[in-house]
DNA sequence: GCCGTTAAACTAGCGGTGTAAGTTTTAGCG
DNA sequence: CGCTAAAACTTACACCGCTAGTTTAACGGC
């Protein structure tokens, strides 16, 4: 086959077809090849529509966090559209773990990373913020929300019961593992609870 | 060469030469074969002393955790203790930047990490708090350390000044990536009071 | 003091990876 | 109509983690 008739590739379902495969396998099922196959094509026709895979991947994370709402900074008062904006951000990411490791890098120089940026330093610099703290507050959250989606405890702990005979107090850790994305959910929103509740005070006595 | 009469490898050697190839040249750089020339050894010798290179990199990342300053558990009230440990634990991270990806996927089954969350869970709850929010403030802790070493704004933000053009809050962001460290940094330390902070207050009207 | 076992290096090679290079055919445009 | 650019292809390179089998040295038991 040379050059189709129709197109078989566009950007678009290259993403799609990358995100599918991220979400139902993970990053590491995620080669070119594979990619290929799963749009019926070669593996380096991909390189007609993108220059390295890092470019596709980053694609996929672009496209994740386009999915989360900014809407509240423009409705709210800045403590409730920092809410508003980490929980969805949280349950973007929840839905998507396995591309949590990529977006936890920073924002590298994706459009939809940097708009997201863009909305919560804007919103707290018009609340009054110095930049400095703006910049402070929004690394916070993203720490606290990639950190709580990478699925560490639901990953991160072995279920193998003879490891924590010699840790008496993570001995509760393979019963608490059944419940281990409610331990990632919990200390999110504990977090969260203590970081607004803190800033609010700090605010109100002029600490900006 | 067949067996040498004096043993060219230990695990020792080859976690010290991985993890300096690591902190040198990235997670990336660290391949088996290049290891194992770093080390004046074909690439599959190292298969006598681990069963896979992720066993390696696992012993790197626990040795970097056991750099980890746990005594404060045993000396400082709960609050003080935590700050110490926290200081300690991203002090060591920000000194090992490029093996915190590992690290933030949680524990595993490395014995150091185990040992930290041994550490810290003990003294929270021997403190009076609930396992429960003992889990969460440990997680929590986590999330700000590791996020905070990822380097985030380090490595994050480009610098190319075009890019910013159009999103003027962070047109001040190249200005300031000449102190990303300092930004993540502060993060961590505003983060880290204002966690200490609330608890503190939540532990006093007795939500433990 | 020999002898079998185990250990630690080797070489060869498999199937996989990202991607570069060059080829063919088609679509679109002057 | 002819030219150029695009979008698929095939081939190939250098590297990857790892397995298998080989060689030789060290060690423990008779």
């Amino acid at each position: 086959m040379a050059r189709p008739r129709q197109a078989l590739l566009t950007r678009e379902r290259i993403v799609e077809a990358a995100a599918a495969l991220v979400d139902a396998e993970g990053l590491d099922a995620l080669s070119t090849r594979r990619l290929a196959t799963e749009l019926g094509v070669q593996g380096p026709s991909l390189y007609n529509h993108f220059a390295t895979k890092s470019d596709i991947v980053d694609a996929v994370a672009d496209a994740v966090i386009s999915q989360v709402d900014l809407s509240g900074f423009q409705v709210c008062d800045w403590p409730d559209a920092l809410r508003r904006w980490a929980h969805s951000y949280r349950k973007v990411l929840s839905e998507h773990p396995n591309v949590v490791p990529v977006l936890a890098q920073g924002p590298g120089r994706r459009p939809a990373s940097l708009a997201m940026a863009e909305a919560v330093y804007g919103a707290l610099v018009d609340a009054g913020w110095s930049y400095a703290q703006a910049t402070h507050i929004g690394a916070l959250m993203r720490y606290l929300v990639t950190g709580s989606s990478l699925g560490s405890f639901a990953l991160g702990f072995d279920v193998d019961p003879d490891l924590y005979e010699r840790y008496p107090h993570l001995g509760h850790a393979p019963r608490l593992a059944e419940h281990h994305v409610a331990v990632d959910e919990g200390a999110f929103e504990l977090g969260l609870d203590l970081l607004i509740t803190g800033l609010t005070a700090r605010y109100e006595m002029g600490t900006r």
